[in-house]
DNA sequence: CTGTTAGCGCATTCAA
DNA sequence: TTGAATGCGCTAACAG
């Protein structure tokens, strides 16, 4: 094995201290040209990068920033990992990447181990961001960290999401809008996505009020393949009162129900209009492309670190943060077709979208609940 | 700021010297019933975690594992990512994960931050697998790292990957099987992908063995937009002589070529098939789902992980490992409709698909070259 | 079986 | 301006 490197060789070759090399290299204070000069080229022959184990030891801080996500294999969180990598490089950081599987007693574990490791803070993705033992460990120990995705609505905790209500309040109006009165809602498992229930919130309010009967929720796990969405929902598309429209709570989940309903005979959005939430790239590509709910998932990943640098920093208020959300047409989201002869027409006046809903294009907002 | 909690702290909760705890949480040595139970409940007390950086300041070698991969937004790159991740997990390492962007210049600087950072090992995926400081650098270090999705040709360096030019071969065969004759080649930039590179090899290589003509590569930024990637086409899609088929070396770029060549007026696969490489999940979900090569994405991360750590353990070859690909039929390469009645029908014998392809599905082989 | 002690690489305090 | 000395939390070598 070859020359282990460390600030003491680089003090032997420039003809001085330690010490003196460590101030040079911080511009802790000023050494004379004379000595400095040695000290660089010393460094530079040398090829030196001082150990962060070393200077660690000393602040009990890492330049190091904790992440917990619930899976990279969905492109909503990857997508917030790469804003977060790239604001925390700017500020030579890195990132100690993790992944929970959804799974809370993970959770845990995962944030204990980064804590271990001393990480200067973290970002977090979580389950459930309100009754959550981790997050409580974290403020005992006033350990900085920002939830990104979360909407927790207990104060205190630092978050940055979209108004997952208020965008499904949005596209629920716009199914509305095209004239859908049974649309169904097929939500991701509510016990591991906050964002997942809000957004299910959001439509039973819009559905409210307009005045019309919302359809018991469909749970489903996203993860799972096309096979089984379909099977899922073969007893509900079956009849003749079967939905128009269908909102799904997330993008994946979205594009397998698209696929598994076209499986089963119908046409999308022939026979059944179908929206998604997230925004992520692939919807913009297949045919018809996606309708749903973008919101700036990378941007989130980079304002997350931003905030967490202002936590550490310490003079940060630990709030909830909005970004934009933007509708984005799709053609997966079409008027219904005029109403089959047999079914008689609707004698109630056709609602308009929710009162409460925002703006198709929100603007950005900053809630310090 | 509350008790920064030590195993100094623990050795007087339990009564005992600080090495016994040691002791105690490593199982290097056995203590005494009595003691050992005292302090596993001042542990358990005060929930103790001993501190990654003191321990690691005594190995020099930390339970992290550094990784640089191009970017997290492309599906394959997130998905070799989780399975390292989970892999390292398994073996109580965590990942400091870092984006390179496709910039050699950041590929260097990243690589001196993680080695800086006192890794364990490195997992990457760079530009240039063959003609590379970086990793000469790390060579010279004796730092251990495997490679993935990069397949160099050169001796030494350890990699995961597929047979990208065999697997390139394979579906230009079954372009030619399918009777295509004019199949055009659409690559990412070959000088930030090997694969691109090796892939476009496989190509030219079934193509001669078919005694067909190669079309001039056409080289895209796969992260350029659909419009983008119009305009490129545009001059040549538009002739009577335009290709029946095109192959593009990433699944990414083949999305956006289906969504542009439709956005010129043309069908998929009706007047141009399309297919892919890498076998991203979303793949499956569009319609007609996409014609692509199928590689195990998460298992090469995973695998990567187990050989670094062989790697590490010491006694480990540094050679190329191929993993098994799997050509994925898809909606997007059907035969090639029957020639118009204009263009006489072609004299020569339909040629087979290159003698030189292996089976459909190919074995995993280890090449130990 | 257990305690004492010496560093690991670095930043920093205290002297000079 | 510079150097010597200290200690961060922990493991391991050495005593007892």
């Amino acid at each position: 094995m070859p020359r282990p490197v460390t600030i003491r060789t680089v003090a032997e070759r420039a003809g001085c201290s330690i010490a003196t090399v460590s101030r040079v290299l911080n511009g802790t204070a000023r050494a004379s040209a004379d000595v400095e000069a040695r000290v660089r080229a010393a460094v530079a022959a040398l090829d030196f990068r001082p150990s962060e184990i070393g200077r660690s030891l000393k602040t009990l801080r890492t330049r190091t920033l904790g992440v917990v996500i619930p899976s990279l294999t969905n492109p909503v969180f990857a997508g917030s990992v790469a804003g977060m990598e790239a604001e925390a490089r700017g500020r030579g950081h890195t990132l100690l990447l993790t992944a929970s599987d959804y799974d809370a007693a993970r959770e845990q574990d995962l944030v204990a181990t980064l804590v271990a490791q001393s990480v200067a803070g973290l970002v977090l993705t979580v389950a459930d961001p309100d009754a959550n033992p981790t997050l409580d460990l974290l403020d005992g120990q006033g350990i900085p960290y920002v939830l990104v995705y979360n909407e927790p609505q207990r104060p205190g905790r630092a978050a940055v999401t979209v108004d997952n209500a208020a965008a499904s309040r949005a596209l629920t109006g716009a199914f509305l809008a095209a004239g859908h009165r049974r649309i169904l809602f097929i939500a991701g498992r509510f016990s591991t996505s906050d964002r997942s229930r809000l957004r299910h919130q959001g439509y039973l309010a819009a559905m409210a009020a307009a005045g019309l009967a919302a359809e018991p929720v469909l749970e489903l796990d996203y993860l799972a393949d096309t096979a089984a969405h379909r099977s899922a929902l073969a007893g509900l598309l079956g009849g003749p009162e079967r939905p128009t429209g269908i909102i799904c709570s997330n993008d994946l989940l979205a594009l397998s129900v698209v696929a598994a309903v076209r499986e089963m005979g119908l046409a999308v959005p022939g026979d059944i209009s179908v929206a998604g939430f997230d925004g992520i790239a692939i919807g913009r590509l297949v045919s018809p492309p996606l309708a749903t709910v973008d919101q700036p998932t990378r941007r989130m990943g980079a304002r997350a670190v931003e905030r967490l640098f202002d936590l550490m920093g310490g003079d940060a208020a630990r709030t909830v943060e909005l970004l934009p959300f933007e509708l984005r047409p799709g053609g997966t989201l079409s008027p219904v077709s005029p109403p089959v002869a047999s079914a008689p027409r609707a004698s109630a006046t056709p609602q308009p979208p929710s009162p409460k809903s925002p703006s198709r294009k929100s603007a950005a907002r900053k809630a310090p609940r």
